[in-house]
DNA sequence: GTCTATAAGCCGATAGAC
DNA sequence: GTCTATCGGCTTATAGAC
């Protein structure tokens, strides 16, 4: 009873983890049962459709831990423009130390697997829009009209998954800071 | 001699279409080589370093074929602002139509490989560079500052990237639209 | 429900014939 | 220089004991 959520719950955790840092093909699921400690039979019991289930539901559960880092920083400036820039420079402060890269763009995993699995693609697209909505609803509390709002969300998305990957190659966090400057020239439109 | 050459380069063409389409750890020696025709003997022994030396090479030739793409559609207006936004509407209709989808952004190889293999990670980042010098300079050429130029280049390149990525996640060009129509807001400054 | 043993196939890489 | 046969290890997935 317990056990049966314990066990779900950590293959759940160890491919969240692995696939976010690695992308899928990259990761085997022998390596996430290693990490999380469980069987094979245990995944295919609890993930009966293999690997693609196992993939969308970690989509699935990014998207709220990212959503969930969003929205703390967001809350700390009232106006849009100084809460997006905040909350760029906290992940670029992240490549600066390189520390806790877990957070690489779900972008990886959309660009893997868009042209490979429909549902994983669909399961990609669900999340973004999530995200976007997040910001959407920052940037409609800060005066802008709806439809505005909404896309400025995509390219708010679009501008920081791209310099995330920038700042992978680049092994700092400069680009994400470059990014942070360009936001009030966005927004003020 | 030729037939060096000839084979040499058959192979390194078919990697570069499969690593672009499909990043680096869904694509296989054994799919390169069948269609490029050659025996796996061939590939080790022009290819003496494997996978990775092969890759390496194919993200050469990527940025050299975006590029030339890239100086074609700039080329086409002579104020950056309209130029960039042409480029992009470019890419954009080339998913409205999901045809040609080649074009996948380096981005994906960047972000597989760049906490994977540290020579994988320089070549992607060498390739962003020359691309974004590409924008540079035609920004220079616009009146704009040294400095200005390559500050604006680094966020229109992660932009364009990251619109890619969610373009393939929406299945159409919409978020490349939504991006081209944010080139003014985010160049006039 | 949990776990093991194993299948069937692909991976990158290599040895060695020609 | 070109090509084939093969290695060891990994992959996803399954069958079946407990």
């Amino acid at each position: 009873m317990s056990n049966k959520n314990d066990s779900r719950e950590n293959i759940l955790a160890a491919a969240r983890r692995l696939f976010h840092l690695q992308g899928y093909h990259a990761t085997g699921l022998n390596q996430i049962l290693k990490e999380s400690g469980a069987p094979k039979g245990s995944l295919y019991y609890h993930f009966p459709e293999g690997k693609e289930q196992l993939a969308i539901e970690a989509v699935e559960a990014m998207a709220v831990m990212i959503i969930d880092d969003m929205n703390s920083a967001l809350s700390q400036y009232k106006d849009a423009i100084e809460a997006v820039q905040y909350q760029i420079r906290i992940i670029a402060e992240r490549f600066d130390q390189m520390e806790s890269l877990e957070c690489i763009p779900i972008g990886l995993l959309a660009a893997e697997t868009s042209l490979f699995s429909e549902p994983l693609r669909i399961a990609c697209k669900t999340a973004f829009e999530s995200m976007e909505a997040t910001y959407c609803q920052k940037l409609q509390e800060s005066g802008y009209e709806l439809e505005t709002a909404q896309r400025l969300s995509i390219v708010i998305n679009s501008m920081i998954e791209g310099a995330i990957t920038r700042s992978l190659a680049n092994k700092n966090g400069q680009p994400l800071h470059v990014a942070a400057e360009c936001i009030p020239h966005l927004l003020r439109q």
